[in-house]
DNA sequence: TTGCTTAATGGTCATTTTAACTATAATTGT
DNA sequence: ACAATTATAGTTAAAATGACCATTAAGCAA
């Protein structure tokens, strides 16, 4: 019996009707310009067909004995040296034909999206030119038309950052170390929209919650009282990690 | 130049560090009894090596031509019959070596699991039992150790069913067509806990959103004043779609 | 200097929501 | 008839929300 069972593992006719894949890692890399309120992501441009040209998500396939979480990493490291940075899985996009290579290719690979949701640092976050061309932070109001089924998952880690910024402290890993309450109600609102929450209600919220701690220093940026500048203290978030933090 | 590129592409030296994969999909499946108050999972015993003999969670690996969601239905339906489904996909597990088969190929083919998430009605949902032995409902809190990674995978399930009952209307897809207010309380007490909310403020709160439709129809279960059947007004729900949604 | 503009900060206050209770109604079982 | 049980329907103090307003401290131009 235990062989007969055994046997049904390796029946090459079931094996002959499973796909064989590559398996890519796509990342969407998000920054924000504090200095000109606006929501970036990162692209990279093609040099290779399929999609020679076009704009992308940065990606790369998985290598033998790497991990997916290693692999978008290491996408991520040839890009960009940078030294905070926040890092998740955002889904699996793995239809058929979504890559015309599985079309060309005689046994019928198919390849498969890992796509990954990044956080950096705008002002930490050094680019990594290889060559002259093809690397770029654009403003995500004028991202043009994306290789492959990109512009999708764009989308898709796009609706993540909203609600994660909604409902946890993801906000401090994008502005720098210290920041105004202003630049920090700027960043909302740029990826929330205008109305999300008046100004001085907002400040009230956050400064209760009990996790921003003022540092002394003030800023002065043009006209205006100077701000305070404020860094996120991590232990005293603690606490409130489970509940929910809407600021909607 | 362009010729240059496109070498780049045919590379040997890169091609051979890239893994191949098979992709496979594994459900964790819900569902309560609302007669006994109890979360339920869906699991299945293993007759192939490896982990034979092992509880696992319903999956397969995908075939030529199917999409993730089409191999995630396909297992759903071979242990299922079902009228009423909810299905999303919950997270990909990929490290290296989270399957044994890995180590026995020569090829070194990586084992990938594009998990999913699912809910059915108890009631009517009719396990298909192929052969005699295998396939059980377990309730969460008796689940053995399960086949390679699966207990991880089901906890990561076990979590977004949380998440997803405190913020989306997926109780609905659980309960039957008609229920109490009673049967919907207990299903977030069996599902968050006893102290999430008071049973009074809970009806309230629920009744006052406006999507919950009175039949008019009266059951008596035992003993006490009958309760009324509701219903799930999908139409009226639409409105809420956006906003958050709060049971806690 | 003086007055105007700008932005940060620190409130007020009516309304709504929450959370902890209490009271009443309609059944079953003795 | 009466207790036990469960559904339903309040009440009420405390807290949170949202729309405002007032003050402070800077830059800038006459």
């Amino acid at each position: 019996m235990r062989g007969k069972l055994q046997r049904k593992v390796a029946d090459p006719l079931d094996d002959d009707l499973l796909a064989d894949f590559k398996v890519g890692v796509d990342n969407v890399i998000f920054s924000v310009d504090t200095e000109q309120n606006r929501l970036l992501v990162l692209l990279v441009m093609r040099h290779e067909d399929p999609y020679m040209g076009y704009w992308s998500l940065p990606g790369t396939l998985v290598r033998q004995g790497e991990s997916l979480e290693d692999a978008a990493y290491r996408v991520l490291s040839e890009k960009i040296r940078v030294h905070n940075l926040y890092l998740e899985q955002l889904y699996t996009f793995g239809g058929p034909s979504r890559d015309p290579r599985e079309a060309k290719d005689a046994y019928g690979v198919r390849y498969l999206s890992v796509s990954h949701f990044a956080l950096v640092r705008f002002a930490e976050a050094e680019l990594i030119a290889d060559g002259v061309s093809g690397i770029a932070w654009y403003p995500l109001n004028r991202v043009p038309r994306l290789a492959f089924d990109h512009n999708e998952i764009l989308n898709y880690g796009y609706q993540r950052l909203r609600n994660k910024l909604e409902y946890s402290p993801i906000a401090f890993d994008v502005l720098p170390e210290t920041f105004t309450l202003g630049d920090l109600y700027q960043l909302y609102v740029t990826v929330l929209g205008e109305d999300f929450s008046d100004y001085s209600n907002f400040r009230a919220r956050l400064l209760k919650l009990g996790f921003l701690e003022d540092t002394g220093v003030k800023t002065s940026r043009g006209a205006g009282r100077p701000a305070s500048l404020y860094r996120f203290d991590a232990a005293a978030f603690e606490p409130c990690k489970d509940k929910p933090m809407v600021f909607i």
